[in-house]
DNA sequence: AGCCAGGCAATTC
DNA sequence: GAATTGCATGGC
């Protein structure tokens, strides 16, 4: 098999892929990946600093995906700045980089992911792959495009155990099927102005909307605020004390500006691996 | 064996 | 408008 290698700094794959963005990768021995992203599959692993592709499938396509281009060391030099607790966060995984991943395929897993475990989540959206997705090299399955899902009831999403998202899922397909969610048009949009027309889909809510402008738009001022968030910011900045969302985000903005997006995963993974405030 | 999950819409006050 | 409630399911 070729090897093709890559020297990209500040870079764990297993922090990266393992952080909570990314919900289409299955760990193998020796620390290999293999990562699904729509249609296209790859086996990776990582020595040092370099990574490894296992196969040459598009590996343009792949180095966008881990958003290879970004100075990661100079975001983290200024999230750090005067913060002792994102230094703490940084450190405890300081290879993650925020993936550049298909709207689609976030719409559908983050409208999944609501009111559930990341495990569970992840089991959803192979079955949903499995069951509607194109095979593809190795058993993996590609995410179903809009057209496979077309006829897929919310009675089909139910039954393989999606419950009562299914009927989002299923208006989240109509959605997109009308033509009012094309990525081209969508990108051209004010984040503020995407992010409601994301909302206008029944199962999108700010949450759900925030984790597809920053994982698939890269619009990295938004914070996605969910429980985890909540727990960890309140005990990192406030001594415990909770926010509501909107008090949150308004401090996260003053706090991490454009790069809010970036500490939000730092601050994410280390809050959850660390079960900061919970409990 | 329950508890609860990277929330959300619907309902109620 | 802010606060409450039901939701389906299965991993832990």
């Amino acid at each position: 098999m070729e090897k093709v290698f890559w020297d990209c700094p500040d870079f764990s794959l297993s922090q990266t892929l393992e952080c909570g963005q990314c919900f289409r990768y299955e760990k193998k021995e020796d620390d290999c990946y293999t990562v699904i992203s729509g249609q296209k599959v790859i086996t990776l692993g990582q020595v040092g600093d370099s990574i490894v592709f296992y196969g040459d499938n598009d590996i343009p396509f792949w180095k966008g995906f881990f958003d290879g281009e970004r100075d990661y060391n100079e975001i983290k030099q200024r999230l750090k700045e005067n913060d002792p607790i994102m230094a703490e966060a940084i450190s405890f995984a300081p290879g993650i980089r925020i993936l550049k991943q298909e709207f689609f395929e976030m719409l559908m897993s983050f409208i999944i992911s609501q009111n559930n475990h990341i495990p569970r989540i992840r089991g959803l959206i192979q079955r949903l792959s499995q069951e509607y997705g194109m095979p593809l090299e190795g058993g993996f399955y590609s995410f179903p495009t809009p057209q496979q899902l077309s006829d897929v009831t919310e009675e089909a999403y139910r039954s393989l155990g999606c419950g009562f998202r299914g009927r989002y899922l299923e208006d989240a397909v109509k959605n997109v099927l009308s033509g009012n969610f094309e990525v081209e048009k969508l990108e051209m949009l004010p984040t503020e102005e995407l992010r409601q027309r994301l909302m206008s889909i029944c199962g999108v809510g700010q949450k759900v909307a925030d984790c597809i402008l920053l994982f698939s738009f890269g619009r990295y001022e938004v914070f996605p605020t969910d429980v985890w968030i909540n727990r960890v910011y309140s005990h990192a900045y406030f001594e415990g004390k909770k926010l509501l969302a909107k008090e949150l985000q308004v401090s996260a903005a003053e706090k991490f500006g454009n790069n809010a997006g970036f500490a939000q995963q730092y601050l994410f993974y280390y809050g959850r691996e660390r079960k900061i405030g919970k409990g």
